[in-house]
DNA sequence: CCTACCGATCGGTAGG
DNA sequence: CCTACCGATCGGTAGG
């Protein structure tokens, strides 16, 4: 903050606006890089395009991030953190079949992908650019997130609710079935978002039940 | 080739060969392209990481390429015709019925995904690098493949062979399930390519039948 | 095939 | 919030 000492009265206002309640600025930033680092890619993205959608100068971004690195970490770990603590639900119901968690985790997985698409879809392309030690522990966070579900999977086997199945390979598929939604989107005349979800789910969980 | 006029021997031959019979080395050029641009991405991988793959300064690469974009466009119409050439060899095809050429395709692209990883992946992911008009060419043929699937789809449903699915979504879960073969690669040790493709069929193709 | 180099653009900083 | 600017790197060319 020491760079705002010698500095007119009106920086310090907006420099305090947006660290204390206005958070609208920052989230316009992180809001216009989703769908920037969405249409063209993450390194292909430059800070003057940012700047240009969010109507400041590329200088004037630093002010509210630290670095386009930064931007990119927040929106991969909110969506990642976002799909484990859902799993966590799933895990944590005791109602719940294995096969209906499995579906709710479907279900939640479509329902990203048609609500969030700009996060999710960076989430999945971009998170290769994330400096380390990041991009690591998020390939790490993956791996484990993907066990968890193979492990409903077997649950679910062991107590005849799911058919045999190979659980690696059924969850591979359903994580990766649902990107298909990113094409919809772009012409959504097709069919409606709820429409989608149930072909969706018939198609890839109704032939798992046993 | 006026560029060669006043250049000593040794240059024109390795010009010669280039066009003559040795391949080789422009081959050389494109595979390490397939493999730089699924890593990296096509915006960061820069033409001197290429030339230090291939094992010459980056100049040298300008007498094998016309540029960076040639090699894209090179991969994405080479995968995409090698879809659309299997794709109308099931539509010619007299003694398939609907689901066994759906079958086809379905294990085609397991094939693909397995065994040419690098281009498919490039081919999804990097495609929005093409220069215009090639990214709307690519688009546009992209739309037309899932429009044929769609239609082989809806004579089955006709003929009584397929369930009455949303051809569209179906379509789309399809195409996208495949991708998931990309995080196999990374760790080959969880279940063998030809267990890979019999549980997707079964969870993908197997459902769809009447 | 190489050396030498160009103009453009990049993420980010200094300073007010 | 801005202007001014920096060093690094980019794809590609000239010339031999």
């Amino acid at each position: 903050m020491l760079y705002f000492t010698f500095v007119p009265s009106n920086y310090l206002t907006m420099a305090k606006l947006g660290g204390r309640k206005n958070g609208s600025r920052r989230e316009m930033i992180s809001l216009a890089a989703a769908r920037l680092f969405r249409e063209k890619g993450f390194p292909s993205t430059g800070m003057r395009d940012l700047a240009g959608d969010v109507g400041v100068e590329a200088a004037s971004l630093y002010n509210h991030i630290r670095s386009k690195s930064e931007l990119l970490q927040e929106i991969c770990f909110r969506v990642a953190n976002d799909f484990n603590t859902q799993l966590q639900q799933m895990e944590n119901s005791e109602t719940l079949s294995s096969i209906e968690k499995l579906e709710a985790i479907v279900r939640f997985h479509i329902d990203m992908w048609v609500t969030r698409l700009d996060e999710v879809m960076v989430t999945n392309n971009e998170s290769k650019y994330l400096d380390e030690p990041y991009n690591a522990t998020f390939l790490n966070e993956r791996r484990i997130y993907v066990r968890r579900l193979e492990q409903i999977i077997e649950d679910g086997i062991r107590k005849g609710q799911i058919k045999k199945v190979q659980p690696y390979a059924v969850v591979l598929t359903l994580l990766s079935a649902v990107r298909g939604i990113e094409f919809w989107h772009r012409t959504k005349k097709n069919i409606s978002a709820s429409e989608l979800e149930e072909s969706m789910i018939l198609h890839l969980v109704e032939g798992l039940k046993k």
